[in-house]
DNA sequence: AATCGGACCAACCGCCGCGTC
DNA sequence: CGACGCGGCGGTTGGTCCGAT
């Protein structure tokens, strides 16, 4: 404390703003590698551009695998508002008692809509109008179809917020954890207010990811379609057995197999692909080789990297180029994706299939991801 | 069809607390 | 014991989307 602040990182060589699709696949298939010890150190291991506190964070709020994505049930709401009034803006401990919801995301629903639905019951004692209808909605009738994402596992719950009468709707409700990736079916529920239930948000489950949920920012977002077909879970299913390796820095690597950072050509092939990737700083600046040497497993990932590759371009019609060699079909590969990508306005994305990554294309726009 | 304003959310910023040296 | 580094937290902002006009 009181001490001067030493900048977190120097602004001027990391890229800021939106994360592109390759920044998060990078992010996520290091932090699988190596798990995230030291976040300041991170990006440069990663070869991301980024500074350590924004890759924490875009971890934390939405690439961890455990997150849940989606809107919040009438459950996970009225527990938002319940601890508020015992803990105030604490919201990383609000958080901590709603499995799956990150700080960012209960400020965030707090800020937007909680706090203006309890001014507007402040203003009106006797309320008779929506808010009334949905405040009783919440808590006597839960659709069988909405399950409680609250970890109500957190027995300490009721130690924080210990002036709860316990005869509200969230304590009764029986302590149902789910999994963290399972589909947020309570989206589409009839109990919810239709103002914050997108028409999208129903539709988006047809991707066949849990990833479908939610919110209008969910369903529009390159990057969340673009998980959505990752296969992952939270948004990125990638999950649960891949993370659960992580937490314990040992991860199986038949689980995934997307290049690492052992193959610059592998990610700058990605980021060449994300038209607002910065190239202020080349990965090969930041990166240094002799990092990748240490993972040691180089000769594997190469051959992996080749398979994957030629999956890829047998994914993405790009037959007839050789792979043979290591760099020129990376790079040919790379190239013919990048002239497409530009030409198509697509974007790579990845699944991961039976242990094995490869791309498929998808479409950016919404309007043509009725599938 | 175009414009505008509100809603929403991801990301950034700066401060704080804790652990380590 | 103080300086330093790092992670975490809360407030705020900027960008995007959508509905209303």
């Amino acid at each position: 404390m009181g001490r001067g602040r030493a900048p977190c990182c120097d602004k001027s060589k990391v890229k800021r703003g939106p994360w592109s699709p390759a920044e998060d696949l990078r992010l996520i298939t290091f932090i699988q590698k190596h798990g995230h010890g030291n976040w300041r150190a991170l990006p440069k291991q990663s070869g991301l551009l980024r500074c350590g506190k924004s890759c924490r964070l875009r971890w934390i709020n939405y690439l961890r695998p455990d997150v849940k994505r989606g809107n919040f049930s009438p459950e996970e709401e009225e527990t938002i508002i319940k601890l508020h009034k015992t803990l105030g803006n604490k919201w990383s401990k609000i958080a901590s008692h709603l499995s799956g919801r990150t700080d960012n995301e209960i400020k965030n629903v707090w800020n937007t809509h909680l706090k203006k639905r309890l001014t507007m019951k402040d203003a009106d004692q006797s309320p008779t109008d929506e808010a009334k209808e949905a405040s009783i909605k919440e808590c006597s009738s839960p659709s069988p179809s909405s399950t409680p994402f609250i970890s109500y596992g957190d027995q300490n719950i009721e130690k924080e917020v210990g002036n709860q009468e316990g005869e509200d709707c969230v304590s009764k409700r029986p302590p149902e954890k789910q999994e963290p990736t399972t589909v947020i079916s309570g989206q589409c529920s009839p109990t919810d207010e239709p103002k914050e239930t997108s028409s999208s948000s129903c539709s988006m489950s047809s991707y066949g990811s849990n990833f479908s949920n939610s919110s209008r920012a969910d369903v529009t977002r390159p990057q969340d379609e673009m998980m959505s077909l990752f296969n992952f879970g939270g948004p990125y299913e990638v999950h649960n057995a891949l993370f659960e390796a992580t937490d314990h820095q040992e991860v199986s690597d038949d689980l995934i197999e997307i290049p690492l950072e052992s193959d610059i050509n592998f990610w700058d092939m990605l980021d060449n692909l994300d038209s607002s990737q910065s190239s202020e700083v080349t990965q090969q600046q930041e990166f240094e080789p002799s990092q990748s040497s240490n993972f040691g497993e180089k000769h594997i990932k190469e051959v992996e990297c080749s398979q994957w590759l030629r999956d890829l371009e047998n994914e993405l019609g790009l037959v007839g180029t050789t792979c043979e060699d290591q760099d020129d079909p990376q790079k040919n590969a790379a190239e013919q994706l990048v002239a497409e990508t530009q030409r198509d306005e697509m974007i790579l994305m990845p699944e991961i299939d039976q242990g094995m990554a490869y791309f498929s294309m998808w479409p950016p726009s919404p309007h043509n991801c009725d599938i």
